[in-house]
RNA sequence: GGGUGAUUAGCUCAGAUGGUCAGAGCACAUGCUUCACAUGCAUGGGGUCACUGGUUCAAAUCCAGUAUCACCCACCA
């Protein structure tokens, strides 16, 4: 199936990262089995809405989950991605009723039954998409592994986890004030309420004062919800209105009296310290009604209309258009006092952007609070750590202010709550199983909690519903607690923390260890990425246009700790080209690597260096080096770096200088030397596979299995390598780094003086620094290719022609420009780079100058501080020097 | 009202414990169709690290304050 011929050819993911990504699947490298022997490593996979589609979110935490998921794989664990999708309660209840009135049909037409039905079509049908896009990314799934949170075995854990929740006294029923979406038809939690500022009006009504000529003023911003008034409210200490305590108000537009109450809950700075009290619709006057004992009258009903045993100009009227007539009224009766701007916040329905309405209904609820004491521990003591860590902060203001969350949902789609009730005797039964006779009255007239729980209530369980539980499997044993959790920062509340309070509470321990949590992807505005802005970008168009890796690595590469990610899809050429890179580098590699055998032995580095020359030596040392820091920076979260380090090992060191220092070898006739590069080559290319593989799998694989020694291995089942702490050679990379600045001198003195294309030079080096000159003397050929130089000659004393000249470490490099150009511009240029090194030299200077720098500083601070100062001055000296002879 | 983050090159952003940290990618300029790659190579220009104080021998980095922006949380009607 791998066509090696190809790599005449350009660089080309469509044609093959499909193909590698079912050469994995039909090779069951993605399988997964308990393997007691092996240390497990473990990612619960943030279940999609199983009706979503994916988006850059996705496509970001997938990236990072596959990178440690393939990492540790080849790190010799075994590895469990688990999969799975979410039913999404009202997200998906809401596509199906969508689609449903399109087709000119309600919910309630159909019945709960035939509705269920009709979402499970929806589900099934849509069940597979969102896999099939994870798979065009390169997830390393076993998808066989899928869970959903409506199968079955899910559905016995989140009905387990209520009943044992309840019996253990921490789930109650309560008549509370909630969030209402009159749109869903239903309660929300706080969660799921989104609170946006709004420019309104406060409203200063007048309401008289029964049997008096007088008025009382209060303030709304709720005008329409006056007529459920039961009260005026003001604060006992207010000496305003302490008249007027215990007197009756006449409540306008529908005349009923009304008692004026004091209490501690009202602010007199704010409005006109007179507050009118609607029990019915609001929270806070709730609270308020309970103390004073005020009866509450309902006007808004569960759609969001007023109810209609209002007066009839205002009953059955939308909330909205109610509030604009009762307005006008006011002002036509004259007891709109006043309108002022205002802006508060308004509590919107984050799944359709509905106004939320409190509203007092009969709801489930957990005492969280109680629960989370351990979930707080975990993260005190370190046994959960949070990256980036700053979020642990967050973390445990939220925990801290937890309230009782309200799981009953008034939907058909979720798992229906396990509560019956008798008819007969008004016996409440929670059980795990279906309830057919009053075990009190014995009576089989029993009915089922019409509601279903929150869809978080499933989620919550996640991390170990999907391993078994309740059950003690022997997945459960073997693979809880996961190990990392990654997931976007806006769910942390929703979801993260919950979850780590049900690990607790279930199993006494955390679901996990590490949670990494991602940034946010946003335009290139910052903006959020919204349907209704149309500014989304589909990770599967990016697939398109660059390819899965390119997209995975860019991604990685953006993912820094700071800040959300303002996404520029232009960015993703970056990966591309990367990629590009790669395979390019591959290609020129390609017939020497397939000329040579190497062996396991020789593959382990130290019976590589025998014959290593000082590029040999170098690129080891920065290939251990590398591995030494991604190993660190895998184990810290900081994935930036990851993609980072190997780009700039992969571009800079392996293509930049080691491929370029070997092609006079390759090209040339001493075919000892030639199989010695040819080997080198080879063990880095495999080496650069391995490392890149886990970010971008596809070009790696693809290329592995393009090395026919490598028949039959593949790449994703490799071990990654290790690195060996002798190979990173201090010496080794300064030398190396005397040479590459001897070149880059040599090329910018050329490029400066407009010779670049001249390659028939001789440069002349003058040095009494014995290590340099044996190195130069030892690489000479490298030089010359490199630099594009035909002649380099050692000379004793500065040459007498007019020369440009440059200063590395201790040596000078000389070329004769007489003749050649004009030797005003070579002047400049030393000028210039004379001025450039002695700013630095200045800084220095005051700095050793410095007593309290030399009586205070570590002494190898100023060590080398002297050191550097040193070389700087000698640097100075010889070009000023040879300043002096030009000038002549 | 409380909290968090941001402010570094024209743009988007890195800068781990204060001293080789002033960087990358893109854009720009010059020169290269050199035998892997123009999705490329070489070279170069470009920054008072938001501002003001402070700590320190030493601050982009630590502290305090100011300004601007972003996000999160909060029942003041």
């Amino acid at each position: 199936m791998f066509d090696n011929k190809s790599f005449d050819s350009k660089y080309n993911p469509f044609d093959f990262e499909q193909k590698i990504y079912d050469f994995w699947e039909n090779n069951d490298v993605f399988k997964v089995e308990i393997n007691k022997e092996k240390k497990k490593f473990v990612i619960p996979m943030p279940p999609p809405n199983v009706t979503g589609v994916l988006h850059m979110g996705h496509a970001l935490q997938d990236s990072i989950q596959d990178l440690y998921i393939r990492y540790k794989k080849m790190k010799g664990y075994n590895v469990f991605w688990i999969p799975g999708k979410d039913h999404a309660g009202i997200a998906t209840q809401n596509v199906v009723e969508k689609m449903l009135k399109k087709e000119g049909v309600t919910k309630e037409k159909l019945g709960r039954e035939k509705f269920l039905e009709k979402v499970w079509e929806v589900v099934d049908k849509h069940k597979n998409h969102i896999e099939k896009q994870k798979r065009y990314l390169g997830d390393s799934c076993d998808w066989s592994k899928e869970k959903f949170t409506l199968d079955t075995d899910m559905s016995k854990a989140v009905i387990h986890a209520f009943v044992e929740l309840y019996n253990r006294g921490y789930i109650f029923k309560g008549k509370y004030i909630v969030n209402w979406c009159p749109r869903c038809g239903t309660a929300l939690s706080d969660e799921e309420v989104e609170s946006k500022e709004e420019k309104s009006n406060l409203w200063y009504i007048k309401y008289p004062i029964v049997g008096e000529n007088d008025y009382i003023i209060v303030a709304t911003t709720r005008p329409e919800t006056m007529l459920g008034d039961t009260a005026v409210a003001v604060n006992p200490a207010d000496e305003r209105y302490k008249k007027y305590i215990g007197k009756k108000a006449l409540l306008p537009l529908v005349n009923r009296q009304i008692p004026i109450i004091q209490d501690g809950y009202v602010d007199p700075s704010f409005g006109t310290g007179a507050v009118k009290i609607t029990p019915a619709h609001d929270p806070n006057d709730y609270e308020v009604a309970k103390r004073h004992d005020l009866p509450l009258v309902y006007v808004i009903d569960s759609k969001g209309f007023m109810t209609n045993d209002l007066p009839s100009h205002f009953a059955n009227l939308e909330r909205y258009q109610c509030r604009e007539k009762v307005v006008m009224q006011l002002k036509e009766e004259g007891l709109l006092i006043k309108v002022e701007e205002y802006t508060h916040a308004v509590g919107y329905c984050s799944r359709c952007d509905t106004a939320i309405e409190p509203m007092l209904s009969d709801q489930w609820f957990v005492k969280l609070k109680e629960l989370s004491l351990e979930a707080r521990k975990y993260v005190e003591n370190g046994t959960i750590k949070i990256h980036p860590s700053r979020w642990e902060k967050i973390y445990f203001d939220w925990i801290d202010n937890l309230k009782d969350w309200c799981i009953s949902r008034q939907l058909w789609w979720g798992h229906r709550i396990p509560v019956y009730y008798c008819d007969e005797c008004n016996e409440i039964i929670v059980s795990e199983e279906n309830v057919e006779k009053c075990p009190k009255c014995k009576s089989s007239k029993i009915h089922q909690d019409e509601d279903v729980l929150d869809t978080w209530f499933s989620s919550w369980l996640w991390p170990f519903s999907t391993l078994g539980w309740p059950n003690k499997t022997d997945m459960l044993d073997y693979y809880y607690p996961t190990d990392l959790l990654v997931s976007g920062y806006d769910i942390l509340f929703f979801w993260v923390i919950k979850m780590i309070i049900a690990g607790s509470t279930f199993l006494n321990k955390p679901p996990f260890y590490d949670i990494y949590l991602t940034p946010l992807i946003r335009d290139k505005f910052g903006r959020k990425m919204s349907k209704s802005l149309g500014n989304g970008i589909d990770p599967l168009d990016i697939v398109k246009q660059y390819g899965a890796d390119a997209l995975r690595f860019t991604l990685i590469y953006l993912s820094t700790d700071g800040q959300d990610i303002n996404l520029d899809p232009l960015k993703f050429e970056m990966g591309r080209n990367f990629a590009n890179k790669l395979w390019n580098a591959f290609r020129f590699a390609y017939p020497y690597i397939e000329q040579v055998e190497i062996s396991e032995d020789e593959m382990k580095t130290n019976n590589l260096t025998n014959d290593f020359d000082l590029y040999d030596k170098w690129i080891f040392s920065k290939l251990n080096q590398l591995l030494k820091q991604l190993d660190h920076y895998y184990d810290n979260y900081k994935i930036q770096f990851i993609a980072q380090y190997i780009y700039n090992f992969i571009w800079h060191d392996f293509c930049d200088w080691y491929i370029e220092s070997c092609k006079p070898f390759l090209f040339g006739s001493d075919i000892k030397l030639k199989t010695r590069k040819s080997k080198m080559l080879k063990y880095l290319i495999i080496s650069i596979l391995k490392i890149i593989h886990p970010l971008m799998p596809f070009i790696s694989e693809k290329l592995y299995q393009s090395i026919s020694s490598n028949n039959g291995k593949i790449l994703a089942n490799e071990k990654y390598p290790e690195y060996d702490e002798k190979s990173i050679d201090e010496k080794i990379m300064e030398d190396f780094s005397f040479i590459e600045n001897l070149i880059t001198n040599i090329r910018t003195i050329k490029a400066e003086l407009n010779l670049h294309t001249n390659k028939d030079l001789t440069f002349f080096v003058k040095t009494d620094d014995e290590n340099e000159r044996s190195l130069i003397i030892q690489e000479i050929m490298i030089i010359k290719s490199l630099s594009q130089i035909s002649h380099i000659d050692f000379i004793e004393k500065e040459p007498s022609a007019k020369f440009s000249t440059s200063v590395v470490k201790n040596s000078s490099i000389f070329l004769i420009i007489e003749g050649l150009v004009d030797i005003e511009k070579e002047i400049e240029r030393l000028k210039k780079e004379i001025s450039k090194i002695n700013d630095i030299k200045e800084k220095l200077e005051t700095k050793v100058k410095s007593k309290d720098f030399i009586g205070k500083a570590k002494p190898e601070i100023i060590e080398r501080t002297k050191k550097e100062l040193l070389e700087y001055k000698a640097k100075i000296e010889k070009l000023e020097d040879k300043l002096r002879i030009i000038e002549k």
